[in-house]
DNA sequence: ACCTGAACACCGTTCAAGT
DNA sequence: ACCTGAACACCGTTCAAGT
């Protein structure tokens, strides 16, 4: 635990010329989100707090509810950007592979768990608990967000179906064990859950890998 | 919400005959995890509080600490609980087939969402990040437990090696797909991620069945 | 042995007020 | 338009004190 007494935060009052270095007066929303996704980089627990971003941001505690309601909505919009980063991790693996189903399809998996090892704290807001999935509080952009993420997977799998490389089938359903194999495998890891089988060095690469593999053995098509 | 003023708690205090309806003196241990299990049930975010959970049980709000540590050492030993019923629901599975391997195995993949979709509230705070696995704080008895867990996995998958069901190689990499599924599948349904699908109506158990056929399919022999 | 009451150091959020 | 200060209703946790 840091001291009580921070050293006041810099400030950087030098808002002289076009420099976008002092975010003081100006894109203090930014500032937040930045300084949230370091706090939950270090501390992990959910002690992510508002009065502790406005601290780190150098504002008063009241300033963040200028930009967000609540600060379920400030999680909410972390989880968004998340969701977007997820779908480039995914684009880029089209991109590599634009000709052959299969490394699209592996690449897909394993881009999906590199980006959570990449980027853990935002996998942690995006799937935890902090954003509920219960019907009236879908009015949030992160859900629509969410949603086209999924239906990325949705078209791969449809193509690779078309390919005969997975089986047929409701190309929704046979997403969701896509989903359910490539997710389980990103949360156990991410929340240090293989710890306890001690791994060796370089082990855990393997482990990404044969999941990746698995997944597409999951729905493979039987020849 | 519920108004502040509460009806004050029954406090039960019939402890004329042998009875054990009067938790007031003596059982407090058992109600504040009962408690603790109901909030979860309904309230779902992470607002169990132990002040609320003292107020539940009509004691004072410091009284639960002559049973737990922290409000994190309540949420562990509920986790614990929750990896004890895990094991009888694979232990079901056993008990039903123990002379088919296959039939073993698939199901024990219905019996892990089985228990997902009774108990949703302890799937949870096993795998919420209310616990810390972090090395230093792996002492507490809820991650001897989750491992011998695991390792009933294990056994179910060499059982399935040596039989030829499932593919050759280390059985612990190989549980760790298994795991990754069921836990993946498990945790997306009770944190209600496919409710945006708008499925119908006994549309979620079939959903349910093709991911303990395609957890098998995942990790099984190649012909 | 088990529980209480007051107290400490925190939260998220609201609101009138400042520039 | 954006930020501040005081205030309200909460937390988890500690500790001396009660029976």
């Amino acid at each position: 635990m840091p001291p009580p007494t921070k050293p006041a935060a810099p400030r950087t009052t030098d808002k002289v010329k076009g420099k976008p270095k002092s975010y003081h007066h100006g894109n203090l929303r930014e500032a937040l989100l930045e300084a949230g996704l370091e706090l939950l980089r270090r501390d992990s627990a959910e002690s992510l707090g508002l009065r502790e971003l406005a601290r780190q941001a150098g504002v008063s505690r009241t300033a963040p509810y200028r930009h967000f309601e609540s600060k379920e909505a400030l999680i909410a919009a972390i989880a968004e950007q998340g969701f977007l980063r997820l779908q480039d991790y995914q684009d880029e693996a089209r991109r590599r592979h634009p000709n052959d189903v299969e490394a699209w399809f592996l690449e897909g998996a394993r881009q999906y768990i590199r980006f959570a090892v990449d980027h853990p704290e935002h996998l942690k807001v995006m799937f935890g608990p902090y954003i509920s999935h219960t019907p009236g509080h879908t009015d949030h952009p992160v859900y629509a967000v969410g949603n086209a993420t999924f239906g990325k997977l949705v078209e791969l799998v449809e193509t690779a179906q078309r390919a005969g490389l997975v089986r047929a089938g409701d190309p929704v359903e046979v997403s969701v064990s896509v989903w359910s194999m490539l997710h389980g495998f990103a949360m156990l890891m991410v929340q240090k859950q293989f710890d306890f089988l001690q791994l060796e060095q370089g082990r855990l690469a393997a482990l990404a890998e044969q999941a990746a593999r698995d997944t597409l053995a999951a729905v493979r098509a039987s020849p």
